[in-house]
Parts: structure tokens; C-alpha cells; sequence
RNA sequence: GCCGAGGUAGCUCAGUCGGUAGAGCAGGGGACUGAAAAUCCCCGUGUCGGCAGUUCAAUUCUGUCCCUCGGCA
């Protein structure tokens, strides 16, 4: 990937970055990439509010809707594909725009992660023999065995994360079976490994009190739009219930919905709890991580002239790269 | 009007053999290095319906009033 200067957008889940970024792409001849972990999957459009064909069609998207139900995507293998969709992008001659709200893969990409080798079958089976021993040995709280090992192996990353936390002590024993180091001497060497991306990072931000009757009219529209059938075909094309897309917010909901177990006012009172604390999740995150010039939402004008200006003085400062638009 | 059961956290309730109280749900805050729309952690003061009585001490016992829900009129 050639250096250059792309844009990024983020918030919570519905607080209108799609609009925004779709004015951003009309005055500075912008391709948007997404940046969103969910609004990838080709069968779950609606669900997962990927932008509609209309809005697609006023300039090019990249990486919406692209994958299968039964793909596992990774913040590795969305680094590979974004820097890889940015290029493209520049060779278009058109701005990258960026935009979605998953926040690990915009650290990823701008930051880098731990070069850390895939994980193979063996480390990961020799992950799933060590729960099920801790379980004998702890039938409550086997993570307490395995937290008490890692404090052994990896006393940092131990001491780091909680011994409930089942994913992440997953990760440091797949890590350390499979290169015999500890996961935390790895992330001592996270590097970008490419040319730095210049990036302004754009934030629209939100009160949670009243972002709450707007993710609930959202719903009513995705259950509109049709999410009920949505979610009917894509579980007859996976044949399961646990394929990796439907971990997205309201396909659980969904889910148990259509399989009777939930009426349908109880499946949009848990989608709207889980999209706000998502929401939530979200804020927290993007507070704390990058440098980020927070918008409240509505001022889709003052973003455009923020943006305009930090492009104009990115470009005297020879940080575009040879083909892209000028100002 | 009579009989019965209740009135304790936003909701559903537990509990205090008298020493001013705690669960679930809801809600709030935080962490985050390859599953991240994931995974995980932390947070509970409320006239214990009102008033009076007994008592060193009452949310707890007694009386009375109010309210709710059943049943009978």
C-alpha cells in the first residue's frame, strides 16, 4: 500500500453516519470502505444496516455485503482487505472514506497489530482439552484453573484480563501453544507494518438517552423492510443457528423469535436493549482510543468543512498520494 | 359493608425470632491487540404505606387509618 490521506468516520450505531458520509463522498470524489464487522455478510442487509442500494449507488462502496453467512472474519483479515481496498481506491483517483463503528479494526489498521502467526488446529485443540480438565477440576468457574496457569506462562496478560473472560484466555494459551511465547511479549511488537495511512477521524456523537427512541424507530423500520424474512432465509442457507454472522445484534433475537420461544415484543425489547448497550460499548471505546473530532449529529456541514480544510492543508503538506483528487 | 391476602429499590419479590434491609430483572459506569454487533468486570439509602402505642431501640410486635387485589354481599 502507497502512503496517503483518507478519511474515517465513526459513532455509535445509529446516529447517522451513512447520510454523512455519503455528503463527504459527493464533494470530495470519495469511495466509501466499510468499517463495520457486521456489515459484511451478503445475506443480512437489513439486519445489519448496511447502506441500501440507492445510497450505494451514489459513489463506490467496498467490503459491504461481501461475505458469506459462514465466514469468520478477523481484525487481521480486515486490515489485509481494507489496506488492500484503500489502494484501489487511490488508483481510482477518489478519497477513501471510512466508515462504520467497529473500533478495533480502525486501531488495527492505523496502528497495526502483534505479528502474531495464524493459529493452527493442533494449539487450538489443545486449547479446548484444557477447558474441558479445568471443567472437572471447577465445574463453576473453570476459568479460574486456566487464569491460575496463564498467571505462570504470562503473568502480564494474566494480570490484565479476569479469569471469566473465556475469549481472552482462549487467545493466550492458542498464542503461547502455538509459538512458545507469551501473548504479551507479542504485543510489545505491534507495528503498522506499511506505510502510515493519514488519517482524520471524524466522531458524530450522541446522548444515549436520546439515541434510545431512535435505535427503537430503527427497529420498527428493519422489521419493515423485512428482517423477519431476512433472518428466515439466511438461517435456512446456513442450516444453523450458530453461524459466525449471526452473532450480529437482533439475529439472536430473531432467532428465537422465529424458533417460538420469545413473542416478538419481547425479541424487540432485548434487540433494542443489546443495540443500546452496544451503543454504549461503542462510546466507551472511541472516548478513549484515538485522536477523534467529535461532531454532535446534525452538523453534517460543520464536518464537511472540517474536512475540507484538513485536505486543502493535507495536501500542501504533500501527504496525498499521486492520484488523488485535488482540492 | 363484611371476610381474606397484601402494601419493602423503577418492576417482581425475599427478609429482619425487634438492633433502620437484599436478590432477580431493569438501569448506570468501565475494560478491550486477530470472535470486537464479540468477550468480560464493577455499581443497590430505599420516609420497608400513614399515624399512634409498647420498648433503650419498631420496617419487624400491637392498635388504628389509608390504598391495592381476590371472595361474599
Amino acid at each position: 500500500m502507497t502512503a496517503g490521506s483518507i478519511i474515517v468516520l465513526v459513532g455509535a450505531t445509529g446516529t447517522g453516519k451513512t447520510a454523512a458520509s455519503l455528503t463527504l463522498a459527493k464533494e470530495f470524489q470519495g469511495a466509501i470502505i466499510n468499517l463495520d464487522s457486521r456489515q459484511i455478510y451478503r445475506d443480512l442487509p437489513i439486519i445489519t444496516a448496511q447502506p441500501t442500494q440507492q445510497e450505494q449507488s451514489v459513489c463506490p462502496h467496498f467490503l459491504y455485503g461481501h461475505m458469506d453467512l459462514e465466514s469468520k472474519v478477523t481484525a487481521g483479515i480486515f486490515v489485509e482487505e481494507a489496506r488492500q481496498t484503500v489502494d484501489t481506491v487511490f488508483q481510482m483517483g477518489r478519497l477513501p472514506i471510512l466508515v462504520g463503528g467497529t473500533g478495533m479494526y480502525l486501531r488495527a489498521l492505523l496502528h497495526g497489530l502483534a505479528p502474531i502467526p495464524q493459529i493452527g488446529s493442533e494449539a487450538k485443540a489443545r486449547v479446548v482439552t484444557l477447558w474441558e480438565e479445568a471443567q472437572k477440576l471447577d465445574y463453576v468457574s473453570p476459568g479460574r484453573i486456566l487464569h491460575e496457569r496463564l498467571q505462570d506462562i504470562d503473568p502480564v496478560f494474566a494480570g490484565r484480563i479476569h479469569f471469566n473472560d473465556k475469549q481472552r484466555l482462549s487467545r493466550a494459551f492458542e498464542v503461547f501453544f502455538e509459538t512458545g511465547k507469551p501473548l504479551s511479549e507479542w504485543h510489545k511488537q505491534t507495528a503498522p507494518d506499511g506505510p502510515r495511512l493519514n488519517a482524520l477521524i471524524l466522531g458524530i456523537d450522541t446522548d444515549l438517552v436520546e439515541l434510545k427512541p431512535r435505535l427503537a424507530r430503527r427497529i420498527d423500520l428493519m422489521l419493515e423492510a423485512g428482517a423477519l424474512d431476512e433472518m428466515r432465509r439466511a438461517l435456512q442457507k446456513a442450516g444453523r443457528r450458530d453461524a459466525p454472522a449471526f452473532t450480529g445484534i437482533g439475529c439472536p433475537e430473531l432467532l428465537s423469535y422465529l424458533d417460538g420461544s420469545i413473542d416478538l415484543d419481547e425479541a424487540k425489547r432485548l434487540w433494542l436493549k443489546n443495540t443500546r448497550a452496544y451503543a454504549k460499548r461503542q462510546l466507551t471505546w472511541f472516548r478513549i482510543q484515538e485522536h477523534i473530532d467529535w461532531f454532535p449529529k446534525n452538523h453534517v456541514e460543520n464536518i464537511r468543512l472540517l474536512a475540507r480544510n484538513w485536505l486543502v492543508s493535507t495536501q500542501h503538506k504533500g501527504l496525498f498520494h499521486p492520484q488523488q483528487p485535488r482540492i
